[in-house]
DNA sequence: AGCACGCCGACT
DNA sequence: GTCGGCGTGCTC
């Protein structure tokens, strides 16, 4: 038989092999491939030999058929191929990225080394390399070793070269190396202790199901419109086959998540056998979500998330595989679960830029619900209070059907917001004219917090109530903004905010590498009212000790949750009132529950608002939408004060009115006049190396390669635009500068064929550079 | 990607 | 003189 399989490498091919029985697809196998000994690849295709085909080269056989059963139903591989053309993206890398990470790819790695001669040096000393965790004992030949991240990554030197030095490694143990690290193979078998733990902790939580406690779970009762909006989707979704997804658009509060749940139930007791994917963000992964669903559900509900291990992990979608468990909760990820039997898929705050991979293979998993209810013929309900631009233009097209839930489900009043403008000091001006050279630099005189801010933090802290200060910390995208009219420095060409490059007193657009100087805006402007937005940031912790000594502080945001287990221990300490105040980013807008909150205090939307990015807009109003959200969930009325330099924007004025329809119309007039998503599609490149010279001389390169097959191709031309290399907002990462290249077209199918062509024209970049393509990105910073 | 072959500088 | 740096080339 020849088989098709498909290989995890850059190649954008799969190659053919033979064996002497049929093999399904969606199997793993072992193959020889080039001079790498044996790899691991995915069967694609099987059919008979063709015995008078004219191929220039001799298969070669398969080594050995890994799994018993195929690992990817036909379902995943249709989701595979279909990623594979639409995120230009290896067929091989694609099948990769949609297994869960495996018990073997754990950073400890276990393995044996026989050492003939071991060297003295290394004998008699303890000394540990970063990559060598324990002292090498070379009397117990067993080494356990970390590894950390890429084999190259800690210095120059890989691993093996160290082990090397250290005369670890003669000729013998280095074969013995490397064919352990080409293993890496996960066994797929169905483990009989595996069962019988899985029926363990259901027993668990039937137990726990006492009559207190059913009443505690007890549905509530829906109001008019839930019931409405459930009795729709069981109409057209889950009694008939379902059709268009549904976008569910309810006001935060509006009860979405007993919606969800009264579907779920509905569809449990039409089929039991059905299996149900609730997406969520990221961040709402707590014990308390999921703990909603488990009590609902008790022992069909399994939960992946990503502060779990392996093993954990794994025997959870094991439950799903196996149709032990009939509801799967978890992050992106989860939406390649292994389910038997998909019926209904939910996407919970479909908005969420979380849903966005954000290296390797850049899929949004919304969009892959989507594609996979299609294929799976599962229903799928696209749930937010602030819906992004892409589904409600889907929804408004009719390609979503778009069900409401207008009101409050608890019937309280959405929180009372203000706004306090907030004016930079008047030295800020000042610099800004006076020394523009200077301006990047945060000053120090400039006051974070208004005084009706910290009045009423002070308010809350004497009635023992708790707060939420929300501080945006992207201070790298500086701008210039007009206070008198409220109006960024825009780009001419592309209506993005113009980034200030700092000693260089230059603005310059990172769109179209559009650039002008700063004293230019400030001289044909007239006026003396510019300032730069974006200060420094953390300071606002700081400032908050200085001015509430009083107060129990902590602060939350991606320094501070660097540890996995920070994140649910600072909350847990907030929900339990042992602190009064929070300060953080955006992680603490989304999804919480504190019922003793009854201040909002937003600070630096301007950051947000003026990002030189077509999103930034979108974001804002999320974030106001949804930070008014988490005030005033208990029994105490909630405050929401939103300081910021132009309170008469149009978004903000928006969100603070919670008025989305409004907010959607004004932007999309705006997405439509610039061609941005969601009328145009855009992809971007992102082009990378050590060397700037080099990566301009490669940039300038393929920017003429582009010209010349864009004339010859001129059908293509009127439908797309392509934008830069220009440089990247943040330039420099680690060492590496960065270009960014954007593909802008009216439909997808210009988009892909413009980033074809642009692909086709970097195959083998020099040196070090390296690219990434990103289709719908979710943002170009 | 991963790995081998292959060609030039500083070390036993 | 080799060891070992990394520049190109190939993978059914």
């Amino acid at each position: 038989m020849e088989l098709e399989i498909a290989i995890p490498n850059p190649l954008g091919q799969t190659f053919t092999y033979f064996h002497p029985s049929a093999v399904e697809a969606g199997t793993r196998v072992k193959v020889p491939f080039a001079s790498q000994g044996k790899t691991l690849g995915v069967v694609l295709k099987c059919s008979p030999d063709d015995p008078h085909s004219s191929r220039k080269f001799k298969l070669r056989p398969v080594s050995e058929v890994v799994d018993q059963e195929p690992v990817y139903s036909a379902v995943m591989l249709e989701l595979a191929s279909w990623m594979s053309q639409y995120y230009l993206h290896p067929i091989g890398e694609v099948l990769r990225t949609m297994l869960p990470a495996s018990k073997t790819r754990s950073r400890k790695e276990t393995f044996v080394l026989t050492i003939d001669k071991p060297n003295p040096e290394s004998t008699s000393t303890s000394e540990k390399t970063p990559e060598i965790s324990s002292t090498i004992d070379l009397a117990n030949p067993e080494l356990h070793l970390d590894v950390f991240g890429k084999k190259r990554s800690m210095g120059k030197l890989t691993i093996q070269q160290k082990l090397k030095k250290k005369g670890l490694i003669g000729k013998q143990q280095e074969a013995l190396f490397r064919k352990w690290q080409q293993l890496k193979i996960v066994e797929l078998k169905i483990d009989a202790d595996f069962k019988a733990r899985s029926s363990i902790s259901q027993g668990v939580n039937e137990s726990q199901n006492s009559p207190v406690h059913r009443q505690l779970i007890s549905p509530k009762l829906l109001n008019s419109a839930q019931m409405n909006a459930v009795a729709s989707i069981v109409e057209k979704g889950i009694h008939t086959p379902p059709k268009e997804p549904f976008l569910l658009f309810g006001v935060t509060g509006s009860g979405k998540t007993e919606v969800f749940m009264t579907i779920l139930e509905q569809l449990i007791s039409k089929n039991s056998e059905a299996q149900s994917l609730i997406l969520v963000p990221e961040i709402s992964l707590t014990p308390q979500t999921t703990r909603i669903f488990k009590d609902r559900f008790p022992g069909v509900v399994a939960v992946v998330h990503s502060a779990m291990d392996d093993d954990d992990r794994w025997s959870e979608l094991h439950r799903i595989r196996l149709g032990l468990a009939k509801i799967l909760i978890g992050p992106r990820s989860a939406v390649f679960g292994p389910f038997k039997n998909l019926k209904l898929i939910v996407v919970d705050e479909e908005h969420d830029s979380s849903y966005k991979q954000g290296s390797g293979l850049l899929y949004n998993a919304r969009d892959l619900a989507v594609m996979r209810g299609k294929l799976e013929n599962a229903a799928v309900v696209l749930g937010s209070a602030t819906p992004s631009m892409e589904s409600w233009f889907n929804a408004k097209m009719g390609r979503y059907q778009l069900i409401e839930l207008p009101e409050r489900a608890t019937k309280r009043p959405l929180p009372e917001i203000k706004t306090v403008l907030s004016k930079p000091s008047n030295k800020a001006i000042e610099r800004v004219r006076l020394k523009p050279t200077d301006a990047q630099q945060p000053n120090p005189d400039e006051q974070i917090f208004s005084s009706e801010v910290i009045d009423e933090l002070r308010s809350n802290l004497v009635h023992k109530q708790q707060s939420i200060v929300l501080v945006n910390r992207r201070g790298y995208a500086f701008y210039l903004l007009n206070l008198q009219d409220g109006k960024t420095a825009q780009c001419p060409n592309c209506s993005i905010s113009l980034s200030v490059h700092g000693r260089r007193n230059v603005l310059r657009c990172h769109y179209c590498d559009y650039k002008t100087s700063m004293q230019r805006i400030l001289d044909e402007s007239k006026t003396d009212t510019w300032a730069i937005v974006g200060h420094g940031s953390q300071k606002a912790e700081d400032s908050l000790r200085a001015l509430l000594p009083d107060a129990r502080i902590a602060r939350l945001d991606s320094d501070t949750v660097a540890d996995p287990k920070a994140l649910p221990e600072i909350l847990e300490q907030f929900r339990s009132g042992q602190l009064d105040i929070l300060v953080g980013t955006q992680i603490l807008a989304k999804g919480h529950d504190f019922p003793n909150v009854t201040l909002i205090c937003i600070l630096e939307v301007d950051q947000l608002l003026g990002l030189p990015d077509f999103r930034g807009g979108e974001r804002t109003f999320q974030l106001l939408v949804q930070a008014a959200g988490r005030a005033g969930r208990g029994e105490l009325p909630g405050r929401v004060i939103v300081q910021s330099m132009r309170i008469e924007n149009a978004v903000v004025k928006d969100a603070l009115k919670q008025d989305y329809v409004s907010f959607a119309n004004q932007e999309m007039l705006f997405r439509k006049s610039m061609g941005y998503p969601p009328f145009g599609k855009m992809t971007l490149f992102e082009f990378n190396g050590t060397d700037p010279v080099k990566l301009d001389q490669w940039c300038a390169k393929l920017d003429a390669d582009l010209d010349q097959k864009l004339q010859a191709t001129s059908d293509l031309l009127p439908h797309i635009k392509i934008l830069g290399p220009a440089p990247s907002p943040i330039e420099v990462i680690r060492g590496r500068t960065r270009r960014t290249l954007i593909v802008l077209g009216d439909s997808f199918k210009s988009t892909r064929a413009a980033s074809q062509m642009i692909l086709d024209s970097c195959k083998n970049p020099p040196g070090d550079i390296r690219f990434k393509v990103d289709v719908d990105p979710q943002s170009t910073l």
